[in-house]
RNA sequence: GCCCAGGUGGUGGAAUUGGUAGACACAAGGGACUUAAAAUCCCUUGAACAUUUUGUUCGUGAGGGUUCAAGUCCCUCCCUGGGCACCA
């Protein structure tokens, strides 16, 4: 039996057990209706250049997932790609004079070979790169389809501009004022961009979340929800005094009768004609406040008086007409009603600037003195100094009031929405070129479609301005109207790269089809069934990405509309409490890891330090002891190995105690970690359970496996054990099992049963517990009665002690738990 | 301010429906092996008090409550993390 025990050269394993994956295409994928596919995919890289901690731990989990599910019987469907353009490789560029096109594929080179020295299961058959022609052109195809369905538009609006990046950003982008990449305040510029219709899908991305109830985190979709911010109000037609419109937006249709005065945005057409010096001074200052100044939230208020008078259709009130630093142009109509008695915003602008407080809503409970208000009532209430909507109560007021305002024909209900269109150009070199032609006597013509792609040239001089390149080059620029033949100038603007991600998961069916998709292949595999990945993208690629979908199924691309059916967030990787970064010095790079333990430690270390939501806290201590466990399971496979006959089983012998023991550790073992794994996602405990298994194994004497009935309890072990662990250490796993002498490849054997039967203790610890104090405990045979159980509490001589002399009042039997006495 | 998640040993974290709090691991201490060390294997390890074993008391952010029984349910408060916050 006890032969030499070989050392765990992990590397040595690692690097024959992926070349081996790799030469006999074990992860390759083939559609096959007769069996249930699974699709398993993780958030793909942008090749920055080395896999950081965030990429490992996300595609272990990953990797995790699509073994275990393959080992269930599952077609399981997991590749991997590159989400390859953007402004890094521009950077780069600049810096050290490489160009993006050179820096982007050795990039590439360079993280996949990190992919695979994790063992990762990738399908790389389907492996797809945003940057390639093969993969943008459908990019531009989107494009122009969804210019023909008027998805696509180009318009002239405020934007964000990022200073730093050179390029305009989406609102998504830009939230709070701040660029999303480079972190530094965003400005507002006015310029003729390129948006994808979203607004229209708005309601529609919405309803959807019902669908993703319980398999999206419930994060994901407030926030989402937030960020789309429906709302139902009334579009009320107020009047300038010389009788023209002058619409407002309002959901609190029932404070109508109480508008003191009207606030207008400074990008508001109207105010063109305002000639004061000092508004217009007003007006151009705050124009130039960057969003990030103008809607912080210390700020004050700012506004001033244009003059102009607003009569208000209810009740002829004439009130003056303010503008604002706080008023949006780009939501409802670019202007406000504005009641003091009844906003907390309103009120403190009236305060500020005299104007007159009106109540509108007294509080029936306590009636309110407008001249002693301190804040604006906001609360429910009753109408009063409302016309003939006196008395009732407000929120019932809402609907009389909107009627009322469409029987006179001066209000309509409206649904506003707070997300906007999306904004795709960039004004940036490394992306999909927006195929596009402006024609000097046709205006904007579309690429034909046998014209694309429009390729983007990759022989680029970087050495002028920090501009996009495109613009000077003459031979991309300037080009034939392919309607008129005449001179034309082509669009130089690029899509904003999350749209090449917006749709990557189902161009992974078929990344070398003649059409967008194979059909066969995408309605097959498509949706994905679980997709990993940070929260991050909460209201960015993940909101971007249901859209596209919902567009592509609109056109019959799609069969689904979500595109991703079940989502799983995994939280940060940090070390000393903070996020790892350059700047905080705190980096630990996986290669130096992988060279000292090998990737089946850091994989294990990634899914048992924390579960997979959670952030997961790096520790050098963990991942030795994570190498620990691997090292136990060798030495102990190592030692026994010679017992190990592959068809022996226990079943139908006479074992002793201790096997038994073993045995039903096993099936108990499998039992949970089967939940664990498939039901719960929580690996840490999965993997916890698989220590005590063995913890349990190394307990026991030499002796007893060398019996026969020993040999096929141990043999039962392996054969269950290194399955068990395949998806998580998947190298030393199989090279255990070929060492066995397994013909068979473990990543193809079948997740192991387990035995409800022998899943089962038959004797279980029951407690003894006197007025809720445990006093005794106690080892008992696994069906024993509650009576019996009753009868041994009040019998113990702890428990005795305890009650002797008391009256007894209650006496509370849990079968296989416990019996709690209560006492007087 | 509003919404959500969380607060458990020295540390990361367990505890599936209210039923033995602290699984598993790290750290620490002890032992075996060794000339010695490393590695390995085994044991101890929430706190306090007492003790020969046994044991008693306290203990899941704080305070109340429900219950035979609360980390778990309810109320109030404190703290941490995340999201939203002029969207009319």
């Amino acid at each position: 039996m006890a032969e030499k025990e070989r050392d765990y050269n992990f590397s040595g394993i690692e690097l024959k057990w992926q070349k081996h994956w790799a030469e006999s295409n074990a992860f390759l994928s083939r559609k096959d209706p007769t069996k249930k596919k699974y699709y398993v995919l993780e958030m793909f890289p942008y090749p920055s250049g080395r896999l950081h901690m965030g990429h490992v731990r996300n595609y272990t989990i990953g990797d995790l997932v699509a073994r275990f599910m393959k080992m269930k019987g599952f077609n399981v469907f997991h590749p991997m790609g590159w989400d390859s353009f953007g402004l890094p490789a521009e950077n780069a560029a600049i810096k050290n004079n490489i160009p993006p096109f050179r820096w982007t594929a050795d990039n590439i080179d360079y993280m996949k070979n990190q992919l695979n020295r994790m063992g990762f299961s990738y399908d790389w058959t389907r492996e797809a790169a945003t940057y390639k022609p093969e993969y943008y052109q459908w990019n531009q195809w989107m494009f122009l389809k969804m210019y023909e369905k008027g998805l696509a538009y180009k318009k002239k609006a405020p934007v964000n501009w990022c200073e730093t990046c050179k390029t305009v950003l989406a609102n998504e982008q830009a939230e709070g004022g701040i660029c999303w990449r480079c972190e530094s305040e965003v400005t507002q510029k006015e310029l003729e961009q390129w948006f994808f219709k979203i607004t229209d899908y708005a309601d529609d991305l919405l309803k959807g979340h019902e669908a993703l109830a319980g398999t999206w985190p419930e994060q994901v979709l407030t926030m989402q929800k937030n960020w789309i911010g429906r709302s139902t109000g009334l579009r009320i037609n107020f009047r300038l005094a010389s009788g023209e419109d002058f619409p407002i937006y309002t959901t609190r249709p029932d404070t109508v009768y109480g508008v003191t005065f009207m606030v207008i945005a400074p990008e508001h057409p109207l105010l063109e004609r305002v000639t004061d010096p000092k508004v217009k001074e007003f007006i151009a200052r705050i124009r130039n406040q960057s969003m990030f100044d103008r809607m912080s939230d210390d700020k004050e208020k700012e506004g001033i008086d244009t003059g102009l008078k607003i009569v208000n259709p209810f009740n002829g009130d004439i009130v003056p007409l303010y503008v604002g630093n706080f008023v949006l142009m780009g939501y409802g109509t670019g202007a406000i009603m504005a009641v003091p008695a009844h906003d907390t915003r309103d009120f403190a602008f009236a305060k500020k600037f005299g104007i007159p407080v009106k109540l509108v809503i007294d509080n029936p409970k306590a009636p309110i003195d407008v001249n002693a208000m301190q804040d604006a009532y906001v609360d429910e209430g009753v109408c009063v100094n409302s016309a003939q909507f006196n008395g009732l109560p407000n929120m019932e007021a809402i609907e009389k009031i909107s009627d009322y305002a469409e029987q006179q024909g001066f209000g309509k209900r409206e649904v506003n929405f707070r997300i906007r269109d999306w904004l795709v150009s960039r004004q940036r070199y490394w992306g999909c070129p927006i195929p596009m032609v402006y024609c000097e006597k046709c205006g904007i013509v579309p690429v034909p479609e046998k014209d694309l792609p429009v390729l983007l040239p990759t022989d680029v001089d970087f050495r002028g301005d920090s501009q996009s390149p495109l613009i000077q080059m003459d031979g991309f620029r300037d080009t034939k109207c392919p309607k008129c033949g005449g001179r034309a100038r082509r669009e130089t603007d690029t899509m904003d790269t999350f749209v090449d991600s917006s749709w990557y998961y189902a161009k992974f069916t078929s990344p070398g089809s003649k059409d967008i998709f194979d059909r066969d292949e995408v309605g097959y595999w498509m949706p994905v069934d679980q997709y990993i990945g940070g929260i991050e993208h909460a209201v960015l690629h993940l909101l971007y990405a249901r859209f596209f979908s919902m567009v592509m199924n609109d056109m019959g691309l799609l069969k689904t509309r979500e595109p991703f059916t079940s989502l799983l967030t995994q939280g940060m990787v940090i070390k000393d409490g903070a996020k790892m970064s350059k700047s905080k010095g705190n980096v630990v790079d996986p290669d130096a890891i992988i060279e000292k333990y090998g990737a089946d430690t850091v994989r294990l270390f990634m899914l048992f330090t924390a579960p997979p939501q959670k952030q997961l806290e790096w520790s050098d201590k963990g991942v030795e002891g994570c190498f620990r466990f691997i090292g136990r399971i060798w030495r102990f496979v190592n030692r026994y190995a010679g017992l190990y006959e592959r068809a022996a089983s226990p079943d139908g012998m006479d074992l002793g105690a201790a096997l038994q023991k073993v045995r039903r550790e096993l099936h108990l073992t499998i039992k949970s970690v089967t939940y664990d794994i498939n039901e719960r996602m929580q690996y840490n405990t999965a993997i916890a359970r698989m220590m005590e298994l063995v913890n349990t194994l190394y307990l026991v004497d030499e002796k007893e496996f060398a019996t026969p009935e020993g040999r096929a309890v141990l043999s039962e072990v392996f054969n269950s054990l290194l399955p068990m662990l395949s998806p998580l250490i998947p190298h030393v796993a199989a090279e255990l099992w070929e060492m066995l002498g397994n013909r068979q490849q473990l990543h193809d054997m079948p997740w192991p049963a387990c035995m409800e039967s022998l899943a089962r203790r038959d004797e279980v610890e029951i407690v003894f517990q006197v007025n809720g104090k445990i006093r005794a405990k106690e080892q008992v045979s696994a069906d024993i009665t509650k009576e019996e159980m009753e009868k041994m509490a009040r019998g113990h001589e702890k428990v005795k002690d305890f009650i002797e002399g008391k009256s007894v009042k209650k006496v509370i039997v849990v079968p296989g738990k416990l019996v709690n006495i209560v006492i007087q």
